[in-house]
DNA sequence: CCAGAATGGATAGTCAAACTCTCCGTTATG
DNA sequence: CATAACGGAGAGTTTGACTATCCATTCTGG
């Protein structure tokens, strides 16, 4: 297909496309002649996951672009996933170090307790929780941190079916997009839920 | 206090506090002469708010004035927390309308099932699940949706926590507040701890 | 009391991200 | 073979969130 039937498949206007072409988001078409291209169904779904990326995962296309060369390289799905969290946790938000100290600290109790692997401060997803939770105690909200240990167990049964859905496919290539598409996708419908949920329960506690 | 110190106290630089002013997001001070004014501690703790929902909330600053409107109006902890999570939200994503009927269809059996009550389309939340279930469809990935009911039961564990640790708070508008940051650290929390708890199992499972 | 720093307020300028527009020479097509 | 579409490159646009510069007061330390 070529530019305008490409176009109208993915939903992507034209010069967006180009715009794409350009930054290297989408690799360029076969060329048929030295100043025409054919394009593929592949770059209708990659245009299509650039779509998710940014409209769902809220990504900027600088971190689409990294992500999207972390899944077409060759590492191991577990590597290539790493690279897919750091990008989708993006940088974390600074705080006061007396806070981020208390933090790190309160996050180091947890991850003994539960029996989890310690992480460098450096570690993406790490850095977005210490950063959460030191603001919540610049903010003035204990309870939160209080009931961590609940929200951790409760996190863990939902990543075990996060494993469940993305485990049990054929090839290392299969894994790594399912988990890309799982933990973008999966964060914001879970957060759905819980809002959906929270109504609920509150106007059970709360009254209407 | 004064500007300078205001400025000082709260992590954000003079001309951005003029900015934000100017913007109403901030209340003006309280006159001392006609060209002179005095901050207090409330304004430190609401520029301490806008840089949370911002840095940590990722919400436009738009967002941000109409999510403070909102719990510094006087309507019931119910409906302002309804307009905190159409803010936090943010506009849903387009999908095509085939996709998103399907997803619709689909969150109306889990509801039912459920026992919730059902919302209207054009519910926050209900808009943004619909656009993330559609776009797991159009990506081809359909095992999320086959789990969506587990993810819900745990989705309501989560928000019963949720709820207990914002209820029991003395006054209406503690309620909100604490709803308010409950609502906006604790998505990016559990998301946090979710990508930690991703690692251990996938660790586990899948192997290094 | 007064020189120099700080303040409040207004206007304009900056910067990055993500497109979108306009050309242009070449290629396909009815 | 006229004309519509294409690929490629560069400049322009829009939005959001500041940041800088002025200026006429007002404060403050010596």
């Amino acid at each position: 297909m070529r530019m305008a039937e490409l176009s109208a498949e993915s939903g992507v206007p034209v010069a967006t496309v180009k715009f794409y072409l350009r930054e290297g988001l989408l690799p360029p078409g076969e060329r048929t002649s030295p100043n025409q291209a054919r394009y593929s169904v592949a770059h209708v779904q990659r245009l299509r996951l650039i779509k998710a990326l940014t409209d769902v995962g809220g990504l900027p296309l600088a971190s689409v672009g990294v992500v999207l060369s972390a899944i077409d390289g060759d590492e191991t799905p577990h590597r290539t996933m790493g690279v897919v969290q750091q990008e989708l946790a993006g940088p974390a938000p600074k705080v006061s170090d007396a806070a981020a100290e208390w933090a790190t600290e309160r996050l180091a109790d947890l991850t003994r307790s539960h029996g989890w692997k310690a992480h460098a401060p450096e570690h993406a997803a790490m850095a977005n929780l210490v950063a959460a939770l030191a603001t919540a105690k610049e903010l003035g909200h204990d309870k939160l941190t209080e009931r961590l240990g609940e929200y951790a167990r409760l996190a863990m049964r939902v990543a075990e079916l996060d494993v469940e859905v993305v485990a049990g496919l054929s090839s290392a290539d299969k894994i790594i997009e399912a988990g890309l598409i799982a933990t973008v996708l999966g964060d914001r419908i879970f957060a759905g839920l819980r809002h959906l949920a929270q109504e609920q329960v509150s106007r059970d506690v709360l009254g209407g």
